[in-house]
DNA sequence: TCTAGTATCGAACCAGGTTCGATAATCCGT
DNA sequence: ACGGATTATCGAACCTGGTTCGATACTAGA
């Protein structure tokens, strides 16, 4: 049905010829529309205005709106990269991929449209890949099989993907408003809870004054610590454990 | 803008008087297009053909695609639930959180649409709820502060939802297809890994055989495992940890 | 100058979500 | 039994947004 598709949309990126665009102009412009409103903001019409074009323009740079989204991904995850490889590395392995997930993930709580989408990249040479490699390399000082290895890393960005999930359905369209808006969303999730008959939900009633007004980074970084904990009595008793 | 939106949706679900449609029906023709499909196979239009009747009829028993699509995950994990529920409980609380955890990974292996979207529901009464009270009070038998117990689910279930997030991304569209299809994707990568220079892409090298192969289930165990060594550490040594 | 390749553009096509008014079937009070 | 009120059904029409395609420049090299 669909013929092999042909179009361009991997151009050399050379410099513009004209008085006009550029993949580099694209992406940037793509980043604010996502920074501004989110993923369903970023439509190719609203993208080909804010550039002052048409929409085949846009077409000329990347093969989709798909391919866009990957490209914009790509394009924050170069500062994200950048980021983690500025700190100085220090001793504990187990210490540097904390610090790094950490990175990525407040990475991902200003820019929740990243959403999942950030690690979607390892399938080809792209910073995805270079942050997937960064991230494991720590674990190359553990004493791990390599299979250890590669699950150790799925479940370090497994943390971080599901803090990103998360994050990315809580503020319905509450962005630009102030601070009240998330205790209020947290509350009325808290009052529907207490609501409940305590028999019949003891755990929500035991949990619900925690959960109320809870902070999503603490929450992440018990998720971690968790992982990191069991990665670290993983490595302890060296690669012949299950 | 948007008037506040008075459209039924959420009838009492009385029987239906004419010779048509219930909110089953619709349910149940929804659910067989997402397990058909996928989930951007489920259109209005689509499900109100298989039906045999019109769009606007869709609309009286849903307020949207959304909500249909919530409707329909809250729909089968009610089977979830009930399978959950069924087996004997055992002594130890954290083999229970590991068997309900990995019961709802399977379910979401064969309905990978199920997505991310597994746990939206909490906001309200509806079988994620119940899911994530049930999962819960197998922690209130730990010595943990509500606030662990709080970050301890949401840690299983971060587990799952990231392996969820990796399940609905792999097959692009090679489900009706054989078993080569796999094998096939998965030799991309590792041949695209292969390919990198191991100077620079030494975790990648070191991993690349551990992952040509790989099974979706033991990575998602590893994780598990992780997450669960780490809290039975946590509950170890008592709430008065970090 | 001629030609091929590089870019730009927007009309037009198409899929799919949503709205709305017409209409039928049923229920209930009188 | 009758007549409004309620419950449901239906599909044409509207609208947003992704994608295609052919026309048209503009540029560089032969």
């Amino acid at each position: 049905m669909t013929p092999p598709r042909q179009r361009p949309a991997d151009r050399p990126a050379r410099e513009r010829r004209r008085a006009s665009h550029s993949i580099e102009a694209v992406l940037g412009a793509a980043v604010e529309l996502l920074d501004e409103s989110g993923e369903p903001a970023l439509t190719i019409r609203g993208l080909a205005s804010r550039l002052g074009t048409g929409v085949g323009s846009v077409y000329w740079y990347v093969s989709g709106r798909d391919d866009l989204l990957d490209r914009a991904v790509d394009h924050v995850l170069g500062g994200v990269l950048a980021e983690i490889e500025r700190h100085p590395r220090t001793g504990d392995p187990v210490d540097e991929l904390r610090r790094m997930a950490v990175t990525l993930f407040d990475a991902v709580v200003d820019r929740p449209w990243l959403g999942s989408r950030f690690m979607r990249g390892i399938d080809a040479e792209g910073n995805s890949l270079r942050l997937y490699e960064e991230l494991g390399r720590q674990l190359l000082r553990l004493d791990l099989t390599p299979l250890q290895r590669f699950h150790a890393v799925t479940a370090v960005l497994g943390v971080v993907v599901s803090a990103a999930a998360d994050l990315g359905q809580e503020p319905p369209q509450a962005v630009v408003d102030g601070l009240v808006e998330r205790e209020e969303f947290l509350g009325r999730f808290a009052a529907t809870w207490r609501a409940l008959d305590p028999g019949e939900y003891p755990f929500l009633h035991d949990i619900v004054d925690a959960f109320d007004g809870h902070d999503d980074k603490q929450q992440f970084l018990a998720a971690l610590d968790l992982t990191l904990t069991g990665l670290r009595q993983l490595a302890g008793q060296g690669p012949e454990a299950p």
